[in-house]
DNA sequence: TAGTGGTCTAGACCACTAG
DNA sequence: TAGTGGTCTAGACCACTAG
């Protein structure tokens, strides 16, 4: 335990937060202080400091201090792709159509589309072994700049469809979860009844300026969806 | 753009993984490298090596150098408690029941009790004005040391439960979601009809040293399910 | 104006890697 | 052994805050 002298700082302020002594939004010991109080040279005194700001205990203000964070009490880090919830790894993602189509007014405001601009749509089915799990759809901008090209099409990962134009480190996603029940189309494909219980997952994708770059709506028949997450 | 000297480092090696000329897992130039081409300290040169590790672009091994990360495809950023789901400000947490129950043999490895060991049981509905919208069930080890406090009851947060012991920095979380029916008991509760689509959310809490402390099940009818993520 | 955090340097020494 | 990242110091100067 704290080998280091940046290691001591860390622990000496993590340990006054965990006993409550340092209260949320509490000014702590300026960095002079530190420095005074354990002996330790300024740098080292920041690196002990910055490692707490990185884990959201501190924020600093300039000018003013440091003060103790809020606990972030509701966040989840969630791992989430098309084949995620399915547990085997007999997975498949199989296309069963890409059509260029006029998108209807909610698309064009979700893409952000200009008037007359067309979209690509992909349908496709993923299973496990035999067993129909979801039928997804994504919808991309029309491009004649940058086709589609069938290898990207059975990525099962959306970003990954936008590795050949776009740093995948750039892309910013959202993603929204509800629940619902098979409309007609959805049951034909899934071969199961109209009204099954379904997760409907949606994904939209952004590029670096907030621009939209694709819209995903997969829907998994409930009985096969399992999602994990974590906060640590 | 690019201030600072470590923001000159930031924007210099980032570029050149987005623009592909560094690929996911190449060894990037030594520190010593990148102080000799931009003519910037080695301590300024490490601050932005650190920002990009930080970020997730970038790995370091000692001994070897640094290295571009695969980027994390499928990470999104959750935000949930009990009532996240609800839109509206009008939502209450009633509590309906607290019992001290002899746990069953699957919540006592749920929680890694020893034999005999008593739990907590709280239940409680949650509504949106007067539409009943989830039921929700607390299991914690039963200890005579720290006695539940009614007011924690109606924190809606479960994590917050744990305040007055526990540093909140210190709880570790893991959450699973679900899609089933709504057994008797909950259609009961929830007055609605067995075997109408409910959306489950279960939760796991442990304590600093991945000991559990507590197991909630929240059931959510699903017509008023709603739950996003982001990935920036 | 005094105190705070933010940027930056030059240099020392250490631990680890791989030929 | 040469090269790499990791820790640490002492000191300089800057930008911001608040009396």
């Amino acid at each position: 335990m704290a080998e280091h002298s940046y290691q001591k700082i860390v622990e000496l302020i993590r340990a006054k937060i965990d006993s409550g002594e340092y209260r949320p939004n509490d000014n702590i010991p300026s960095e002079k202080m530190l420095c005074e109080m354990t002996g330790i040279g300024r740098s080292t005194v920041r690196k002990g400091l910055s490692v707490l700001v990185n884990d959201g205990l501190l924020y600093a203000v300039q000018g003013k201090g440091y003060y103790v964070c809020e606990p972030k009490k509701g966040e989840f880090l969630l791992y989430f792709n098309e084949t995620s919830a399915i547990e085997t790894s007999a997975e498949s993602v199989k296309v069963i159509g890409v059509d260029i189509i006029s998108p209807d007014a909610e698309m064009t405001a979700i893409l952000d589309l200009p008037p007359n601009r067309q979209t690509v749509l992909i349908k496709r089915l993923i299973s496990d072994r035999d067993t129909r799990i979801a039928y997804d759809c994504k919808y991309i901008p029309y491009s004649a700049k940058s086709p589609i090209i069938e290898q990207e099409l059975y990525k099962s990962d959306f970003p990954q469809m936008f590795a050949k134009e776009k740093s995948l480190f750039d892309i910013k996603k959202k993603m929204r979860i509800t629940v619902g029940e098979l409309d007609g189309q959805t049951a034909k494909v899934l071969r199961a009844d109209e009204h099954t219980p379904a997760i409907i997952i949606e994904q939209f994708l952004y590029d670096e300026n907030a621009q939209p770059i694709g819209y995903g709506i997969t829907t998994f028949l409930g009985k096969y969806f399992k999602l994990s997450a974590i906060c640590e």
